[in-house]
DNA sequence: GACTGATTAGACCTGTCTGTCTAGTATCTC
DNA sequence: GAGATACTAGACAGACAGGTCTAATCAGTC
């Protein structure tokens, strides 16, 4: 039976990838032992070792799966828009997306409060920084803004705060307040252009 | 010499508290063991238990001690200053103080994220962001500001977010953008003030 | 100098962690 | 039906965690 209905559930690496994904992300990557990983996964333990090989690697598979996943719920609402101001405003309901499910904070920022300095943890969360910087800084000079790192990085800040605060104070409108607040800076902004 | 030294040092309480705050806050807490505490400071597992009576009570007091001095070095900050538009700036002169001195992001933020729900961490952090938010919002109604909760909120998030960017992008540099930014969106309250 | 209380080093206990290994079973292909 | 492949359960090893305990040592007090 319980053969049957990991069959319908799909691949060993799909199954310990998905609980992975939900137990390091909500309780953290030390405090979960690969027991309740393979537990809730619904496989034995030598599978994962021969799917991934050790618990390191999987913790690397998890982040590389947030980041594809929070990347891609980023730019889906960005999409969703053809004007250059309301697709960088779109970023910030692209985290109201992400802050309505189940959001216990960035998992790279969590990741990395766990890792050793140059952990891959640590990697991962630097390459998601640099695309949310560069993703803001492309459409900030889309937009038009006279300065377009400094937006980015003021928006940047709102970005990162509205997670922080999403997940300490368990307040998922902390997204429409930093758009909000991001559309005045936008518009602040574009107003010392023309003068 | 090792004890002569310990005696230089402080009491074993202090030693010891020293030590957690300094590798707890550095490596985290669960991957630092109670050997590296003690080694650290130079005192008997005894001690330890004799003095703390677990691991979870020198995290506790861990902390709070945290607790205390980052919201001194705040305060200490505001307090340089007289107007209530100064001093609500002052808030992110403190944080530049404090991520000028080997900062690794907000400690609550880190010990919840290797927290059980409804851990004591939760709880602390819980009381360090009712303690800002009150601050911010103290601070904002002093200053006049027609909507004061929105505006502590506005500058919460960029509190927040200053602590992640300096502590994920090695960039102390986020302090002053962030007071920068809370700058115009105070100057913007006030301005509708009186219009 | 004897007593007290705090502190020391470190052996030790118990539980849990990651990772390995054995032996057996289900499924699919030829 | 035979063989290959992928998977299963679970015992096991070695390292390390938090915590306890013993015996010795040191400082201060009478």
């Amino acid at each position: 039976m319980a053969v049957k209905e990991a069959g319908v559930r799909g691949s060993a690496r799909e199954r310990l990838l998905a609980a992975a994904d939900e137990l390091f992300y909500n309780e953290g990557i030390h405090t979960v032992g690969i027991d309740r990983i393979i537990e809730q996964a619904g496989v034995a333990k030598a599978s994962l070792y021969n799917t991934f090989g050790s618990k390191d690697e999987l913790v690397r598979a998890y982040l590389e799966s947030r980041y594809a996943s929070v990347t891609q719920r980023i730019m889906r609402a960005v999409e969703r828009y053809d004007t250059p101001p309301e697709r960088l405003l779109a970023v910030f309901e692209g985290l109201a997306d992400l802050f309505a499910h189940d959001y216990r904070g960035c998992a790279f920022a969590r990741a990395s409060a766990e890792s050793q300095p140059g952990d891959q943890a640590e990697q991962a969360a630097a390459a998601y920084r640099t695309w949310v910087r560069v993703l803001l800084t492309d459409l900030a000079t889309q937009a038009g803004a006279p300065e377009p790192e400094l937006l980015a990085r003021q928006l940047h800040l709102l970005y990162d705060g509205s997670g922080q605060a999403a997940r300490m104070d368990h307040d998922p409108a902390a997204a429409p307040v930093a758009r909000a607040t991001a559309a005045v800076l936008l518009d602040l902004a574009l107003a010392q252009r023309s003068s």
